[in-house]
DNA sequence: ATACGGAGTGAAAACGATTGCAAACGGGAG
DNA sequence: CTCCCGTTTGCAATCGTTTTCACTCCGTAT
């Protein structure tokens, strides 16, 4: 392994020198400068991370947390989206493991210990006590599609995005909408705002007796609302689903019943997943702007950073966008 | 922060004491090891990461590299496995960046300036030349599904899997199997000896007419195939898909055609996503077992690391498990 | 009683980088 | 030629651990 110190000795000059030279950050360098970055390059001369962070308290590395989303979809392209935001500013990524204590998982340990720069939440749910314990720990943190007391945030457009579809829903005739979601304490119910706006604004009721709890991804809950819904006596037209996955099984569900969507209902999911635009008909859906979150976070957390302060504020929204399939039909005015 | 001197001198020792204390692996410690933990633990001394690293040249951190593959289901299980597995051992996950030189992507570099213990390679495609060289770095790699010299290796049972799905096509009465896959430098080529393997044995002919190129995750090239398969003169009962989620898209293209799955054809898929346990009927597939992939990747790395070796030998294969689905019809003998 | 061996401890030297401080240097003005 | 001021450089300390080496202490064998 190649250190400054040899690099040094092969220029003549110091260390601190040779230090010096290759964390400038001025625009043109001088000659020397020049020469020994050449000098370093050619040795492969690479810096030892460890002995940095140990003097600097600096790791450039960002600590990732979440629990059980990577099956989603929706939260492993999100992860991505981040790994390739942190690596574009060069910053690399570090799952926070969930080292135990008496009284449950400690990540802020973790992220101690290995004296990490920032911190990025990801979690289907909120409020879990566990990340609370974050917010105090004087490391950045930004917390994704939740809100965190002293961190900065980064949303999807939840109601804006639910507002659209049910626009685009009463756009081609639907009057009597049904809605799945609206859990407490996930991001569905901050859709069942857009969903009371929405159907405000297009002048559709919202029926309570059209309106049911279901958990996000959780195909069991949603079938049970599925269940209620066609058992009514009026049964709605559209159903709106508290995502992609659910909803593309609630076809087959469906089906199962003789029920052809959409010509004998309409339905639409949320998310944007690939599937949804391979099966035919192509699901009616709303895309989450995944890489954008993803992007938005890592540049809140990163500027934070930068700028050497101990938490992160303010709230960012990424937008969705419609995407029209062919599972919401066109019905008579 | 709390350091080793700190606990030293509450403790009236030395430094180095402590530190011994701290680390002493032996199973019944004396009482004064038990104070000086007592005392480290009541401090709340965390030991730092990045100091101990720069002494040992060990990181308790384990690389992860991988290329275009967390859409996937498959693959994002897999990476949550070895989250899991390497947490459950102590060690920590860090994404590898791509962090660009000349002639390309240089991962070996990020490795070692991070001092990371070893690395785990998750790559869809064959023999990448980034990957390969890495298998000189002197760092112990495991590569899951993948051969590459001078590596530990964890295969999922392709051949094996991709044989009994056919025996379980066979012994409902298929006679005349399509495969689509067998894609050269990708998994589904190792599928294809096991396709060869099952027909010969349920005394199947595998027509090479019937045998169909495609990607893995690819519904174009996969869909490109249906087509040639459909347009033949005598056509298959059955067709076996490089991968669920082509599969599953394939029903829709199939239905857009009036074919009816599994009434007028049987498909089967591979991977054993969520979905296909959802949707009805029910996919026929063959589910790889991700966890006990990922599991066995890290264990295979920790012990060559805690061996202190520097390169990892051995392959292991996971046994994936046939799912009976629905989309398989029993057929006339 | 003396010598010896083993266990435990402390002092101190690393590991490889950054950085405050002071000295050396270089260029322009007088 | 000298002086002054701004820039560059080197020295040395430091970050928090681990680990070698020498030493002490104590029990046991001779």
């Amino acid at each position: 392994m190649v250190t400054l110190k040899d690099v040094a000795a092969a220029c003549g000059v110091s260390p601190a020198t040779v230090s010096r030279a290759l964390n400038a950050t001025g625009d043109n360098p001088s000659r020397h400068v020049r020469y020994i970055r050449h000098v370093a390059d050619n040795m492969g001369y690479r810096p030892n991370a460890a002995a940095r962070a140990l003097k600097t308290n600096r790791s450039d590395n960002i600590g990732i947390l979440y629990e059980d989303v990577m099956q989603h979809e929706y939260f492993s392209s999100l992860i991505e989206g981040l790994r390739l935001g942190a690596e574009k500013r060069g910053y690399d990524l570090t799952f926070l493991a969930r080292h135990f204590d008496g009284e449950g998982k400690v990540y802020v340990a973790e992220a101690e210990y290995r004296s990490l720069d920032g911190i990025i939440v990801v979690q289907a749910d909120y409020a879990s006590s566990r990340i609370l314990s974050l917010t105090g720990c004087g490391l950045p943190t930004v917390v994704v599609d939740n809100r965190l007391e002293g961190c900065g945030t980064v949303f999807s457009d939840n109601a804006a995005g639910m507002e659209k579809l049910v626009r685009h829903v009463a756009s081609l005739g639907h009057r009597r909408v049904a809605f799945i979601g609206g859990d407490e304490g996930s991001v569905t119910s901050l859709r069942l705002g857009g969903f009371y706006k929405g159907c405000a604004e297009s002048g559709i009721r919202a029926a309570p007796e059209w309106i049911f709890h279901a958990h996000y991804r959780d195909p069991q809950s949603c079938f049970g609302a599925l269940d209620s819904i066609l058992m009514g006596d009026v049964k709605p037209t559209c159903i709106l689903f508290p995502d992609d996955f659910c909803c593309i099984g609630a076809i087959s569900a469906l089906a199962a019943r003789g029920i052809r969507v959409p010509e004998d209902i309409s339905i639409a999911g949320y998310d944007g997943v690939e599937m949804g635009r391979l099966m035919k008909p192509a699901l009616t859906t709303y895309r989450q702007d995944s890489d954008g979150m993803a992007d938005l976070a890592i540049q809140m957390l990163t500027d934070a950073i930068s700028r050497g302060e101990q938490s992160v504020s303010g709230i960012a929204t990424a937008e969705g966008s419609l995407v029209e399939g062919e599972t919401v039909r066109m019905i008579g005015g």
